[in-house]
DNA sequence: TCGCTGTAGTTAGAACCTATAACGCCAGCC
DNA sequence: GGCTGGCGTTATAGGTTCTAACTACAGCGA
C-alpha cells in the first residue's frame, strides 16, 4: 500500500502501525461488517490502549474513508493488471468476479448501500475514473457480431454521444461508451445480487449468467 | 401495515406505538442511514425515556428485521399493484425504478450491503418470491421479436431447464425464467448504482440505460 | 554527544449507545 | 370491583467514539 521506504524512521513506523490498525479492520469487516467495526477493539488486538490509536487516524470515518480508498485502489490495480495483458470485456469481467468474490464485503465498501450525506473525496473518485478508462478500454478491444452493425440507433446511443463527460480524454466512439456502461451495469447487477446472498436457495449458477451477458453484450 | 382493527384496546394501543416507532425509524435511516439508527433518540421523539421502547421491540435487531419486512411487504404489494392490470416487463421496470426513488434506503435495505452472518426468517424469503413470481408472469407477458426464436440456446438455457428449483409451481418456460432473470439483475445493476450515485458527475440518464435494457430484452 | 522537541503512549472522563433489572402505576379484563 | 399484567419509570452495567491532560522517550539538530 503506502511505501515506507526513504521516510525518516519515526514515519517509518507510523505507516507500519496505519498498515497493521488496517489489517485489522479489514478482518473486522470481513467477519461482521462495517457496522461492527470498533477502533477500541482493533487497538487491543494491536497492543495499545483505545485512544493512543487517534494517533493514527483522526476518527473512525478517516479509518473508513482510507479502507475505502484501499479498495479502490485494489480494484483498480486489478483490472489494470489485467488489461495489461490485452484484455477484452470477457476477461475483465472473470478478473472482477475474482476480485469481488475475494472479499464481498471490499465490494460492497465501494458499491454497497451508501451513506445518505457522504460524499467521497475527489482523489478517490479519480481512482474511480482510472477503472472507467479501463473499462473502455476493454470495451473498444472487443469485436461485436456482424449482425450489431445494423440495428438502429437508440435514445441511449443518441444520449452518449452527447454527453461524453466521464469519458475524459478517452478516444471512445458511443459505441464503446455505451458496451463499457452496460457491462459495468450488468456485471454489478450479478455480484451484488450474487454476494448478498439473494441467489441462495435458488440452485442458480452466477457465472453462467456473467457468460450470457457477456456474448450479449458482442451481439449488440 | 399491521391491521389495528378488531384486536383488545391494548392490543390496538401497541400496534399504534410500534407503528409511530417504525415511522421515525424511516425517518432516521432516510436521512442518515441504518447505523444512524438509534432506539434511544427514537425513543424520546415519541415521548417515552430509552429502555420503555424495548416493551415493544425485544432489541435493535429485532426493530430494523421488521422494517426489513416492511420494505419486502411493500415492494411486493407495489408489484402486485402494478401486475393488477396486467403488466409486462416494461410497465413493472418503471414501477420499481419509482419505487426504489422513492426512499432509496428502503430500497438498499433489501438489495443493499448484506451483514455477514444474517440470514433472513422464512417469512421475509416468501414474500421475496412473491416478487419473483409476479417477474416471472410479466416476463411471460412480455412478447419477443421475430428474431429471438432463432438464436441458439446458451449454457444458461440449459441451466434453467434443469435447475428449477426457484420458480416453484409456477408454469414458467426456460425462457420466460431467462428473462425475468435478466431483466431483475440488470435493472438492479442500474438502479443500484444510481442510487448509489455512481453516475453523479457523469452526466449520464439513467432511464435510457433502463430503457435500453427493456428493448434488448425483448430482442434476446 | 547533549539537550530540546515533538511524537506516541498513558489514564480519566464526557457523552453517547444498547440492553437488563427492579420497581410502581393504572387500565383493562374477569 | 378487585386482580393482574402490560407499560412506563429510574438505575445500572458495559459498550462505543472521542477529547483532555499528562508522561516518557526517541529522534533530531547543534
Amino acid at each position: 500500500m503506502t511505501d515506507p521506504s526513504g521516510q525518516s524512521p519515526r514515519e517509518r513506523y507510523r505507516v507500519q502501525v496505519r498498515e497493521e490498525v488496517k489489517r485489522h479492520a479489514w478482518e473486522q469487516i470481513a467477519t461482521a461488517g462495517v457496522p461492527a467495526l470498533s477502533l477500541n477493539a482493533i487497538a487491543k488486538q494491536v497492543g495499545m490502549s483505545g485512544p493512543a490509536l487517534y494517533r493514527y487516524f483522526a476518527s473512525r470515518d478517516e479509518l473508513i474513508t482510507e479502507l475505502i480508498r484501499d479498495a479502490y485502489r485494489s480494484l483498480a490495480d486489478t483490472v489494470h493488471e489485467a488489461a495489461g495483458d490485452g484484455a477484452d470485456l470477457s476477461r475483465l469481467a472473470w478478473t472482477i468476479r475474482d476480485w469481488a468474490r475475494a472479499d464481498p464485503q471490499r465490494y460492497f465498501l465501494i458499491f454497497g448501500t451508501p451513506v445518505p450525506g457522504y460524499h467521497a473525496p475527489d482523489d478517490i473518485t479519480a481512482i474511480s475514473s482510472e477503472v472507467m478508462a479501463v473499462l473502455l478500454d476493454a470495451s473498444a478491444a472487443t469485436s461485436l457480431n456482424r449482425a450489431a452493425a445494423t440495428t438502429k440507433r437508440t435514445p441511449l446511443d443518441i444520449h452518449l454521444d452527447i454527453h461524453r463527460d466521464w469519458v475524459g480524454d478517452h478516444p471512445a466512439t458511443g459505441e464503446t461508451m455505451r458496451r463499457a456502461l452496460l457491462f459495468w451495469t450488468r456485471l454489478h447487477g450479478i455480484l451484488s445480487l450474487d454476494l448478498a446472498g439473494h441467489f441462495t436457495g435458488m440452485n442458480l449458477n452466477p457465472d453462467l449468467l456473467i457468460t450470457e451477458e457477456l456474448t450479449a453484450l458482442r451481439g449488440r
